[in-house]
RNA sequence: GGAGAGGUGGCUGAGCGGUCGAAAGCAACGGACUUGAAAUCCGUCGUACGGGAAACCGUACCGUGGGUUCGAAUCCCACCCUCUCCGCCA
């Protein structure tokens, strides 16, 4: 949520920005509730002063005096009644269009439609090599050493879950250790968080946990969902709280199972591992300061791009253009890993990690706070990383480590952990 | 799941329905004393919104949401959470 002051004082930027983000909002409804709500609290505020200096007189009037006193304040309880239903339906309209705005957006994002419009940034993680044969899918190569089974996943949960099996499921958890070693050693706190998240934690992320276009799967007669992401228990771990300037920037990084429904997603784009209804992730999530908070993007990146380095997977970096930045992103940085089962054979590149400075937007609709040095209070920033997505990553790896007889080579980083050099 | 106790400021912890935005202590901050530090003493010390150039004023907030009342931290109801005991259990 963008700060309400912030968007009374800033009109035509907030609308420029809503422009360039392709969000559809009609700012000017949304001051005007502005307004009515503003309105009407001071009309209650001056009700309420009335009916606490009656209630102050009547301690100091004599008993005679007291029914003129006790009317005037039944009038006022009803006066205020009323004046406070009608703020409730302005308050929750006017909730309903401020959570639509999004944030606002770095200046150097590339502006843009939709997520061909990304701008390449840089490539790394060694060369892309079109082998000498013809390279499998990750899917292909699962069947061939029978690593992922869809069809009983199918049976016992539904289209889009699957079984790991044999040596995939031992490289998944070689993967996931790895990677939170790593992160661990960059001075990140290791977390295992709930897989389960109340309302008031994902909206608080930037989630809608019902409604018709969620992502994201409700427990039934409770207010708990499964998680999309271990950044919506990670930002939920200080909600409400004020943290001490000295302490930041926080930095933590969360393993969890992430759950998504993916409704409507079926198709070339979703082809095997690369979406699915539950993941294993490893999530980097920080707290900054105000003034932090964009160095603190520069390292989540720099580390999520050590990993692809030191994995060997050819990598992109690719600068997440305005259409495509979601609400809570500043700016989104996306990390887009080679795969030879993407673009009709040709390969082509697809997500494997994403990062985002979300500033202060998180943050407020969160009250995570900080107490500068000086005693002043603020809200911090917030900001999120994927160290591992452990549907993806396995995909690049499958597919960038296939030889010619289909047998797939393991990083060499993972080998010590997974206990063998190659599947098949 | 059953029985009981409890949720108050950064922490501990008082709080007869009106003088309580809330005692006291600790911590923190500013100052005095000191060569420096400790100790001691004096002072400051919640957040949000609105009004005001400012001093300051108003409103709200004592787990959450309802209710009773002229008036609620205080009474009533529901829910959430914590602790103790019992049961069950990886």
């Amino acid at each position: 949520m963008l700060d309400p002051k912030f968007i009374r004082e800033h009109v035509d930027e907030v609308k420029r920005n809503i422009l360039r983000r392709r969000v559809d909002l009609d700012v000017d409804e949304l001051m005007n509730l502005d307004a009515d709500r503003t309105e009407l609290h001071q009309e209650i505020d001056v009700l309420r002063r009335e009916r606490n200096e009656i209630a102050e007189k009547m301690k100091n009037t004599v008993v005679d005096e007291r029914p003129t006193l006790v009317e005037r304040g039944r009038a006022l309880k009803q006066e205020v009644a009323v004046k406070e239903e009608a703020l409730k339906t302005i308050e929750a309209a006017w909730q309903t269009l401020m959570l639509k705005v999004p944030n606002m957006t770095h200046p150097d994002s590339p502006d843009g439609l939709d997520d061909s419009q990304n701008k390449e940034l840089k490539r790394g993680g060694g060369e892309v090599a079109r082998p000498s044969f013809k390279p499998r899918s990750h899917v292909e190569l699962a069947q061939l050493h029978d690593l992922i089974d869809f069809e009983r996943g199918a049976k016992v949960a539904g289209a889009k879950f699957y079984f790991l099996k044999g040596k995939l499921a031992v490289l998944q958890q070689a993967l996931a250790f790895w990677v939170m070693q790593q992160i661990v050693a960059k001075g990140y706190m290791p977390m295992i968080t709930p897989d389960v998240a109340n309302e008031a934690s994902l909206v608080g992320a930037g989630f809608a946990p019902r409604g018709p276009e969620t992502q994201i799967y409700s427990l039934e007669n409770t207010d708990l969902s499964l998680i999309g992401t271990a950044e919506i228990p990670l930002n939920g771990y200080h909600q409400g709280e004020i943290l001490e300037q000295a302490q930041l920037p926080l930095r933590y990084v969360g393993v969890s199972h992430c759950f998504r429904t993916e409704a409507g997603t079926y198709g070339r784009e979703s082809y095997g591992l690369y979406r699915v209804h539950q993941f294993l992730k490893v999530e980097m999530v920080v707290f900054s300061t105000p003034e932090q908070s964009e160095a603190m993007h520069e390292e989540i990146r720099a580390i999520e791009e050590e990993l692809m380095n030191l994995l060997r997977v050819p990598y992109r970096v690719v600068d997440i253009c305005t259409g495509d930045l979601g609400g809570p992103a500043y700016r989104k940085y996306d990390l887009e890993a080679w795969m030879w089962g993407r673009g009709d054979g040709q390969g082509d590149w697809g997500e494997v990690t994403s990062c985002s400075n979300c500033t202060d937007y998180q943050a407020r609709r969160l009250n995570i706070r900080y107490r500068a040095a000086d005693g002043s209070v603020a809200h911090v920033h917030t900001l999120n990383g994927t160290g591992a997505a452990l549907s993806r990553l396995p995909i690049a790896i499958l597919e960038n480590y296939q030889q010619e007889n289909g047998s797939i080579l393991v990083p060499e980083v993972l080998r010590p952990l997974c206990g063998f050099d190659r599947i098949g």
